[in-house]
DNA sequence: GTAACGCTGTGATTTATATCACAATGCACT
DNA sequence: AGTGCATTGTGATATAAATCACAGCGTTAC
């Protein structure tokens, strides 16, 4: 795919979408500036039309950017045609929390199957998704043209499912195991650490206090 | 406090806590050298060594740090003298999940109050901790002492929270309602933005895929 | 006692990321 | 049609973050 795309951007990118997609419902505007799109989003100015630049998508000077058509150029360079499946690993409360949280709420990034190695849990269903054993995932994988996974285990067992997800095919994570996991450079990984934010917001708070 | 100390450190330091006591719990080591660190952290030596001059701890060449010391230098950091209270607020599915998560995972930092518009939650116990209703917060913030916290209601409703959290005087926010929280310059506050977070692995998912 | 090794601590450098600042553009108003 | 003006697009620049590379030192081996 494109040249050198960096993370940053693309997270800005999928926020944008988000921002502008409430405008459009909300104002119903037609039309945004960039310095409208950066304070919603708590970037500059520049830094939007930077990343409008990364998509190739042109406002007009004077009027801005045309908001439907700016979600679907994201769209077109975000999404992948028709839709993306993603696994969840891990039925945990977080995983239960999250799999709640996603329940149709993107169409074209769909959560298809969730999997735990709890032998009672499998074949169930959980918010709307079958839950399979673990050594069901490469049969399932396959079937269902899964890439992408969220990993919601303990951290002890977060490697060793790391490795059955690659080995099954997925070249992006979301993990939220408190742990790095060693993967293939063609594999991507990001990282969401609770415990490591929620410390930073303290650590921070703290500071502030005193200055 | 300190001069000048980046994000980035503060999330490093709490992980590398995190893997000491792992590894002391395990492997009853005593030493550790900086590239075991490092490639346990999924970061250089370097880095490793630089934030260790960020806290102003030293090793010794040919032994390393002596993990005990270490772990005990990065607290005397890091956390509060004593204990730190966090509040939560909103107990929705989310907000549960990550109660029970953090239900005496860290000592010395403790979510001691939960907060939720619904009057039907207020007065009774999730995990653990009490729940208050809305208005409480002032009092209960005095009372308690929270200086810092976990913002778990929809993005509609997150602004006018953090609105309400900072003239209780948080000066910390942990943020996952998907929107940008605008606040005081005094205040700081993590995002965790959990679909930005999937787009982004979903997105690099399929860039791998291609190469 | 001393020589050799491998690690730490850190100045210098590189790389990544964000901001500045201004020419080019096209709409609005006359 | 022409002028003014606020906005875009982008090269140049600044800032932040990570890496390099090596001097200095404690440990170990002999």
């Amino acid at each position: 795919m494109n040249a050198q795309i960096s993370d940053k951007t693309v997270g800005r990118l999928s926020l944008y979408r988000r921002l502008l997609s409430n405008l459009l419902r909300e104002k119903e505007e037609e039309f945004v500036f960039s310095h409208r799109l950066a304070r919603a989003a708590g970037v500059t100015a520049a830094q939007v039309r930077r990343d409008m630049m990364v998509i190739g998508y042109n406002g007009s000077p004077k009027k801005g950017y045309a908001i439907g058509d700016l979600i679907e150029s994201i769209g077109y360079f975000l999404d992948a045609p028709g839709v993306q499946t993603v696994a969840l690993v891990g039925v945990g409360n977080l995983g239960r929390a999250i799999l709640t949280y996603f329940a149709g709420r993107r169409p074209n990034l769909k959560i298809v199957a969730v999997f735990d190695n709890d032998p009672n849990k499998a074949g169930t269903v959980i918010s709307g998704c079958r839950c399979y054993a673990m050594q069901d995932m490469p049969e399932v994988f396959k079937e269902k043209k899964v890439n992408t996974a969220i990993v919601t285990v303990p951290a002890s067992q977060a490697q060793s499912v790391a490795d059955t997800l690659v080995a099954a095919g997925v070249r992006g994570l979301l993990n939220f195991a408190p742990v790095n996991l060693r993967v293939p450079v063609s594999v991507y990984v990001e990282d969401m650490d609770i415990t490591t934010s929620l410390e930073k917001a303290a650590f921070f708070a703290r500071c502030r206090m005193a200055s």
